[in-house]
DNA sequence: TTGTAAGCGTTATCAG
DNA sequence: CTGATAACGCTTACAA
């Protein structure tokens, strides 16, 4: 079938070792050697055999993306910017669903499929509270973790307090008391992401001395459709809030939609933030906090190959990096009326 | 380090042979000993080397899904659909993006990094003057294609011609006579897609004794942004459209929001029809072509996987499934006033 | 049904 | 700087 380093080697007149070592660039190898071995593997069309050479280096030449989600805004262009990277870098990406953690669907555990598979591991976004999480942690090789904080592991996030607080902060300085909090979901079962967001509204309202009411805490499941009903729930209270801070944007469109629907102005009538920057949200108006997404992929991507090379420990000793976020001011919020 | 299928083997009390064809499930294995080799494997927690037995096998067990894009409403939508379809097979997923083939960046070849590497290739939606096609289905290793129409190879579409028809002729239906086409760019540089949409848009217009004003022909580069200024340039001329059949229903966003921006109502002074049904067109009211984005990816997905176990042939013969698409009737469209 | 043993195509360790 | 030559861990005829 296919042609060998033996062949290579053969054609070249020197040993496999030798073109092994010319081909990949190592040192020890005269120059005009190198050369020929080159040329003669060019004219063979040679590619190298993945699976001998990891074999044999223990080395797998490729890193693993785990997410709970691959069609969603967010998580594709996480997913996105980390190919860039690995492709550039030569590395194999291999893209792991662990399925909708949330229902008990038939998942497949993924540790099994990580073990002498891949060089390192890159997590997005799994909650804490994610039963696949932990094995794979004391996989113990090299890992990063975007939108998410684990002890001992490279992390990239966000300040997820300090955005909130920049949505919570804006509302309350537009003149808003009665401020909606929408978030994912019931607080057992929350991302970090959740968690931190929560906590950033949850120290504005008390600093400005606003009570939170439970009644204005709803669950837009980080969906359109979740934050319209949501919306609606909320409209249909008896004394509904002046201002919602949704958790997402794409929650926040559908509370925009729940608005419309009620013959209610966003930014006029009630005042709807959220946070990520969508590429919706420009066109529909969406007052937000930025995320830069693209980065965080790219930034996680970089540090996981610092683990693999060796330049950096396994798990970057835990380092977490914050990317800057920013609020950005559109129609959709306005002074309390 | 590991531990190996020679310690499985001892602890078991049987040849590595056995152990292999145990857990493999092959047939001519003992019922009892399957068992107890399994157990002791667990036990062990042993896990298999890939690199091992894919040098010995010849099977890498992984296949390529390689597209222009990653982060796109289709892509990655396609990705997430393959990507469950490989997982319940037990196959290792790929993603390689051949990079924005539209400038001359500096793109990596995908070639190389295919041979000896998977065992098949799903190609989504490259054009057919990519540079990359070409090479990549000389390969000639099981192939399939979603999007697109290559000679011998599985293809996997929806009928675009037919689906262009479906937008044109409820626009015609409307007492529509100046349309527009909003296409990605010019015919030199398209996808598989918009020429066959062309073709049925131009079918209908014929049919129906309507002239094809190339003022009307615009390019949106399946954006937002995009069909925004294409639009604006619609309406900036002297005898704009009364309706626009955009090519994807991102463009149409675009161009909605260039009627809005212009004072327009859409569906009432100009109508716009789009072609994909994207999760913000029910939310923004746009009348649509739907095609079945998941099923795509699913039905291309387990075809590969036929070819790959060897049901069908490489490449499947060239047979070529269409899937069905759906006019779907929403408040941008409206009859011609 | 089970065991033996020869590969699979590299890499890496030593010598030279 | 280069060449032998053991691994690497599994699969698969071929025997038994």
């Amino acid at each position: 079938m296919g042609i060998t380093i033996r062949d290579v080697a053969a054609a070249a007149g020197v040993s496999t070792a030798t073109v092994s070592r010319a081909l990949r660039g190592l040192p020890n190898v005269d120059q005009v050697t190198r050369e020929r071995v080159k040329e003669v593997a060019a004219c063979l069309d040679y590619v190298i055999s993945p699976s001998a050479s990891r074999l044999a280096s223990g080395r797998t030449g490729s890193i693993a993306v785990i997410t709970p989600y691959i069609a969603r805004w967010f998580f594709s262009e996480v997913i996105a910017s980390v190919e860039s990277v690995m492709q550039q870098a030569g590395m194999d990406l291999l893209l792991m669903n662990v399925g909708d953690y949330q229902n008990g669907h038939a998942r497949i555990p993924p540790t099994p499929r990580l073990r002498r598979r891949v060089d390192g591991i890159l997590i997005v976004s799994l909650p804490p509270q994610d039963p696949d999480l932990e094995p794979i942690l004391s996989l113990g090789m090299p890992t990063a973790m975007i939108g998410g904080i684990a002890p001992d592991v490279e992390c990239v996030v966000i300040d997820d307090v300090a955005a909130a607080r920049k949505a919570s902060e804006y509302l309350v300085f537009l003149g808003h008391e009665r401020i909606a909090l929408m978030a994912g979901g019931p607080a057992e079962a929350r991302f970090t992401a959740e968690s931190q967001r929560e906590r950033g509204f949850h120290s504005v309202m008390t600093q400005n001395s606003l009570v939170e009411d439970p009644m204005l805490e709803v669950f837009g499941h980080f969906t359109i459709e979740g934050g319209e009903s949501a919306m609606d729930a909320l409209l249909n209270q008896s004394n509904p809030p002046t201002a919602v801070f949704a958790m997402s944007d794409e929650m926040a469109f559908g509370a925009i939609r729940s608005l419309r629907k009620h013959g209610l102005e966003p930014g006029r009538d009630i005042s709807i933030i959220g946070i990520d920057n969508h590429p919706m949200s420009s066109y529909l108006g969406l007052t937000t906090v930025s995320q830069p997404v693209s980065e965080l992929g790219i930034k996680a991507g970089e540090r996981l190959l610092g683990q693999i090379v060796g330049i950096d420990s396994p798990g970057g000793n835990g380092r977490v990096s914050e990317l800057p976020t920013e609020l950005i001011i559109r129609s959709s919020t306005g002074p309390k009326t």
